[in-house]
DNA sequence: AGCAATTACGTAAGTACTTACATAAATAGT
DNA sequence: ACTATTTATGTAAGTACTTACGTAATTGCT
């Protein structure tokens, strides 16, 4: 038997990490298969800029939870790759906003079928769960949220320790 | 809003990905302020040879469900720093059989009481989820284990295709 | 027994994030 | 208006995996 599964809530952090990476594997292959020259780590930072560019990097980076140089690298290879553009705010100088490009506004309905197989499959496989995957990840992240888990970890030691 | 949360099924890979970061960071963070110099990712590979030792490197990678690489990396470091000793096999000599060591053993009751804690945190979180998280990685899991994503998604790309 | 195929391990390099640290521009308090 | 603080971005290096490729030992076939 899978070794993680017996850890259970010992190895919460590796097995994420674990469906992650066959997740992320998946979708390289395939959009590797669709010769579209598109990389899974640019997706989330390419649609949030089609739905709500022009946007900033740090804006970027608090909508999706993640620290702004990973947002800095995505975004530079986007420009890079000819889907996005890159000005500076003329309020905030220090700001740059990303656009989609003429070559990112093409690349969108390429894209799209790809985007809606990879919906109708997981949604799919959600319906066959007896505990939804989407709804417990959105349910964890909120009691993190509201008290992140170094702080329930040192709260229960201390309990532990004072009995 | 958070925005992977809005992408949901178009954001599986990023979004357990995330989840895993923030685990990690967290499980870093105890680790450090007990001062146990003890890593998270050698804890999978630790407790498995701690339960199941003596083990050959392809063994812990398919138990753990990981690539062999990935668990030569953490060996090395477990015996760098004394917690496990590697012998080779004398019925095989291409394997290497990895063992706990005395130091090993000592560290085990050290690092108990964190992974109590840890244990419990997460048991208490999950029972308030009216999705289980552990659960339904587990359903997910066995459902791509069964048929991967890839090839749903092929599958799913040609039906619609032909309509 | 001899040889092709498989298995076990190792190493190098790539990937997608992070942390740590830096600078420049804007803002706030006086 | 001036200065201390904050904010936005950038860069370098670290981390924990992976893929790709190599060698040595074992196994299976004849």
């Amino acid at each position: 038997m899978d070794f993680m599964a017996e850890l259970a809530e010992l190895a919460m952090a590796s097995r994420l990490r674990r469906l992650s990476d066959t997740y992320w594997q998946a979708v390289t292959a395939i959009y590797r298969e669709s010769g579209l020259d598109f990389e899974v780590k640019w997706a989330t930072v390419f649609i949030l800029i089609v739905r709500q560019g022009p946007i900033s990097v740090m804006d970027i980076a608090e909508r999706l939870g993640v620290t702004h140089p990973g947002v800095i690298q995505v975004v530079n290879e986007l420009v890079q790759r000819g889907l996005v553009t890159s000005e500076k705010s003329g309020k905030d100088s220090r700001k740059r906003l990303l656009s989609l490009s003429p070559d990112g506004e093409a690349m969108v309905p390429k894209l799209q079928p790809l985007w809606d197989a990879f919906v109708a499959v997981n949604r799919q496989m959600l319906t066959n769960q007896t505990h939804n995957l989407l709804q417990s990840l959105q349910e964890m992240e909120e009691q993190l949220a509201e008290k992140p888990f170094v702080n329930r970890v040192r709260d229960h030691l201390n309990q532990s320790n004072h009995e």
